[in-house]
DNA sequence: TACGTTTTTGAACGTTGTTCACTACCATTG
DNA sequence: CAATGGTAGTGAACAACGTTCAAAAACGTA
């Protein structure tokens, strides 16, 4: 039997999940196995799961940094009216998701099945929103800006959605950037005569 | 070894796509096991393998299945004015979608990475699309109905790829079919301006 | 130094998709 | 009718997967 070493946990912690962050933008979910993560940090399977519950909580914690670079890039824009920052936000989040379409299918896809997810992820994509919905509520006091910010948010999933697994072609030729600002102004729209 | 049958290829065909069909829907994407298959219609997996390049082909063919299924449903609607059948598509989609939920996910997700889709595959999509360009031409004829029936399509996608994964509740509690519903309010509200 | 505890290890188990040598069957020929 | 050739079903085998766990090594303490 070769040598255990001990390692810094919080150390190696990180170390799996930049590792297994890399893997997956060099070779999308499938690369992303228990034998890789652990060649690729110097260590064995078994440690992984010392650390991690199942490679499932692996993809979960790489997911909650993309969770966290998107609600920084977001707070890091400068301030705007808000039908500049609504465009602003759809043009940030298609960039953002481009730039890590791999990563990103492992926030939606997945063997999912009945596994549930841990709470923070829920209100990381609810923090999400509410940056949706705060320009909204300046337009539109009087309906919930929530809701409208969750419809905006459907709309402009389903283009980042099919662009994230390299499928939008699928359904259009028109880029994706253009797409979710079409789907940010007819938002705008349906406030402006709504409240008429 | 033993005694191998003989089958007629045509009926096996269409039973290992029924089959795989059952499985899914039974237990997701997970159940659908080149084993499994080849156990419930009575064979071998090496036979299978005779009848279909891999596993993909035989997802691809319970899909091709799934959007005739979708289309035939569309035209059988009555016909209606161009609001009402718009509605009407967003309501019969998302029912669609919800009662196969799982043979849905087959659709948009899988392994992917570089498989190339067959030309059938693209050309029923194209043609889902054209039927909701047609009411929306009635109402905006200048403009490039198809372009906008892509967005509209897209906006409803980003309800459904959700609904479909039994994760739309990780965004929010409003239900799929008001959320199509409103999307497609929007763009109605958008080409209502739009030609003002 | 010796002991007990903790942590690492990697072999092993049960899966998976996929391949392919083998062989049983069918159809054609002698 | 017997022999033979080609076709097609078979299932063992391969590599790889996630996951587990007995054993072994290192650490902390006495």
């Amino acid at each position: 039997m070769a040598r255990p070493r001990h390692y810094d946990h919080d150390e190696l912690r990180t170390a799996i999940i930049e590792a297994a962050r890399k893997l997956l933008e060099e070779g999308g979910p499938a690369a992303l196995t228990a034998r890789a993560l652990a060649k690729a940090v110097g260590t064995t399977p078994g440690t992984i799961y010392n650390l991690f519950s199942n490679m499932n909580a692996v993809l979960h914690e790489v997911n909650r940094r993309t969770f966290t670079e998107l609600a920084q890039m977001i707070d890091a824009a400068p301030p705007a009216a808000p039908r500049d920052r609504l465009l602003a936000l759809a043009d940030g989040y298609v960039d953002f998701m481009l730039a890590r379409r791999v990563v990103w299918r492992g926030l939606f896809e997945g063997p999912h099945q009945t596994d549930t997810f841990p709470g923070w992820y829920t209100s990381l994509i609810d923090e999400l929103i509410d940056r949706i919905a705060a320009p909204i509520a300046q337009l539109q006091p009087r309906a919930s800006a929530r809701l409208l910010a969750e419809e905006l948010f459907l709309s402009v999933h389903g283009v980042v959605a099919l662009a994230a697994i390299e499928r939008l072609d699928l359904v259009t030729t028109q880029d994706p950037h253009s797409l979710a600002r079409s789907a940010v102004e007819r938002m705008l729209n349906w406030i402006e005569v709504d409240r008429r």
